[in-house]
RNA sequence: CGCGGGGUGGAGCAGUCUGGUAGCUCGUCGGGCUCAUAACCCGAAGGUCGUGUGGUUCAAAUCCCGCCCCCGCAA
């Protein structure tokens, strides 16, 4: 089938390059505007952009997709359009642009963390599970009926980003299985069951402020899935620290409490219940470096806590 | 012209304001001690202090100028 892709992020690369190696051919590409200011004055090309230009495929950048690009979506004729963490939301008129409608890739296994950062959610909550769902896109946010699931465990996973790049692939895959079903008329959507539907929004930037008083397993997995964006941070007597890995193990005292913090045997924080050795983190201007590399430059007051 | 921080042996930092023998905590290598250790002791190697063969000076990591790279915020 003809497909017109939209997408922004490195998940939406991965399922595109899926797409080019399968029968199904891409029409076109969609994604989001460029950013205006990396820092200085540059302007910064996302990955999506970056691989269409490569390969000769017809980018397209709309401020607002439904107003602006209507007409010139519908003159390629395509059969099916496909989104992938795309960042806008569709009106009924691109959405009736093709035969085959619409259909997205969703990073969850829905009904289950519809909306924005659910990898993020999902890990941030213990999930031992977490998965891809292709599902027809419509007027509602992850709403649409299902035709393909497919799960993976948690286990191993460094953080959202890690978990997010397996996820694109395996999306990749069964947004390819999705179009040749469609193809042949062999795909079933079923509706989700409202009942067990959520939903998140966005993170804020202060959304990743640890919180020692939770129990060890619990601080191991919000820093996994906070991590890397927005980031989890604590406040420390030198300043704002980022934490970016951690792992649990049983120490005891004051929660927020510094336990060890030695260049050599590395940095152990209480929590509620238990502790976490923190392994990986970045100071304020500096740039991200192991815990004990940190502690061989600057001290950090054993006794002292952390969050205050 | 968005704001700010930073580039010093392999790692992380101090020293720069108040120019004048390159320091600290680790790591590495060699040796020693211990039943043993992420322990301890002794010794060693390793740096044109981001860059211009820039300017000032008797003398620049340190003061002035240009350039490159990294990071945070704001978007």
């Amino acid at each position: 089938m003809k497909v017109i892709f939209l997408g922004t992020p490195v998940f939406a690369l991965n399922c595109l390059k899926e797409i080019r190696n399968s029968a199904h051919t891409v029409a076109a590409v969609v994604t989001q505007p460029d950013k205006v200011n990396a820092r200085g004055n540059k302007i910064v090309v996302g990955p999506v952009k970056a691989y269409a230009l490569e390969n000769g495929i017809p980018v397209f950048q709309f401020n607002n997709i439904s107003k602006e690009g209507e007409d010139v979506l519908r003159s390629f004729n395509a059969d099916i359009m496909v989104t992938a963490a795309y960042g806008q939301i569709l009106r009924q008129n691109i959405l009736d642009l093709c035969p085959e409608g619409v259909i997205n890739v969703h990073a969850s296994l829905l009904p289950a963390y519809r909306g924005a950062s659910p990898v993020q959610r999902a890990l941030i909550n213990g999930e031992k599970e977490i998965g891809v769902s292709i599902m027809k896109t419509e007027l509602g946010v992850d709403t649409g009926a299902v035709c393909l699931k497919e799960s993976m465990s948690t286990d191993g996973l460094e953080n959202s980003d890690d978990a997010l790049e397996k996820l694109s692939f395996i999306g990749g895959k069964l947004l390819v299985r999705a179009l040749d079903e469609i193809e042949k008329k062999e795909a079933h959507f079923i509706p989700q069951e409202e009942k067990y539907a959520t939903y998140s929004g966005m993170f804020k930037k202060d959304d990743g402020k640890i919180d020692f008083s939770k129990t060890s397993e619990e601080v191991y997995n919000f820093v996994r899935g906070i991590n890397p964006s927005p980031g989890a941070f604590t406040h420390s007597e030198n300043g704002v620290l980022k934490i970016l890995k951690v792992e649990p193990c049983q120490g005891e005292g004051k929660v927020g409490e510094i336990l060890v913090a030695d260049p050599k045997k590395g940095l152990e924080v209480a929590c509620g219940e238990g502790s976490v050795r923190i392994l990986r983190l970045k100071p304020e201007n500096g740039k991200e470096m192991d815990a004990k590399a940190y502690l061989a430059g600057k001290k950090l007051t054993v006794g002292s806590v952390l969050g205050e």
